[in-house]
DNA sequence: CGGTTTGTTTTGAGTAGTTCAAAACAAACG
DNA sequence: CGTTTGTTTTGAACTACTCAAAACAAACCG
């Protein structure tokens, strides 16, 4: 299979980036990684939705397991909205944080404030040695504030 | 019932507590309210552990009916640990931060680094209306990164 | 002090999201 | 091409939590 249509490059530069984190690459691996990709912010159920037309013979479960280890291997990264089931995204190493909607639970990507590796120092961690910092943004969204406002919350 | 003895007059500062935020006050939610004073960052069911040897008809979900009423009136704050149950806390209104250990989930609060209500204000909203932020650090607790360097994980 | 209203708790059942274990299977290496 | 090692499938189970309806108690009012 010599120089390919830049279509399947793409499924090369997946099967690199899955390969290059220790593990094995797969065809639902693949198809993972392509779907968070297009997907961000996806939801388990979400990415096994995603995958499930160009995969007939998989689970719910398989998806959860690849997660998993796509987690582990510091390739996806994995965030808990509260009151919603966990959410997964291809942007890692950057310490990104994130806008959550209390009404309509859209996640939106934002910067730090304050440079590359904001509040990664607490004033007194207590003896913790810190690996990372999740932060959240609660609120409404443009579209949600003005629902909010006419609807009458 | 005048002038009561100072354990009593506790039970009585829990009621106002409870009154002041608009909610009845009734014999499971000043348990629940005194459990989480002495036990903070509790489950849900850790909480109901506290409660059921002074309340004998108590059920799990009472417990969880009374948390979620007290979050509601803003009397106590929830915090949703990655792949853990939701903990409760009394402390609110101060934006303070959690130190979660990944390897024994022991919370600890921090204040934060930079003032009163960091990282309330993102670089670029994306047109959200911010009503909290929500700041957890992942690391290891002084106790499980000593564990972890003899074990070798 | 007792009746009425309103909000709370109990009871029971049910659900979403996730995890576990074992067998079938496929990728990677020689 | 065979072997090893890691991955996926399958099926079931479990935890944390939510919902609805009936029993109940606090707060207010006369």
């Amino acid at each position: 299979m010599p120089t390919a249509p830049s279509s399947l490059s793409d499924t090369d530069l997946l099967r690199q980036m899955i390969r290059a984190s220790g593990l094995k690459v797969t065809a639902p691996r693949v198809a993972v990684l392509r779907a968070l990709q297009q997907l961000p912010h996806s939801s388990a159920e979400r990415v096994f939705d995603g995958v499930k037309d160009e995969l007939s013979s998989t689970s719910p479960q398989a998806v959860y397991g690849i997660l998993a280890a796509f987690t582990g291997a510091g390739l996806v990264r994995r965030f808990d909205p509260p009151g919603s089931p966990a959410l997964f995204e291809c942007r890692v190493g950057d310490n990104h944080h994130h806008l959550v909607c209390i009404r309509c639970a859209t996640v939106r990507d934002v910067d730090c404030v304050i440079g590359q590796a904001p509040c990664l120092e607490p004033s007194d961690n207590s003896g913790f040695t810190i690996f990372a910092a999740e932060v959240t943004f609660n609120g409404l969204c443009e579209q949600c504030r003005t629902a909010a406002s006419t609807d009458d919350d």
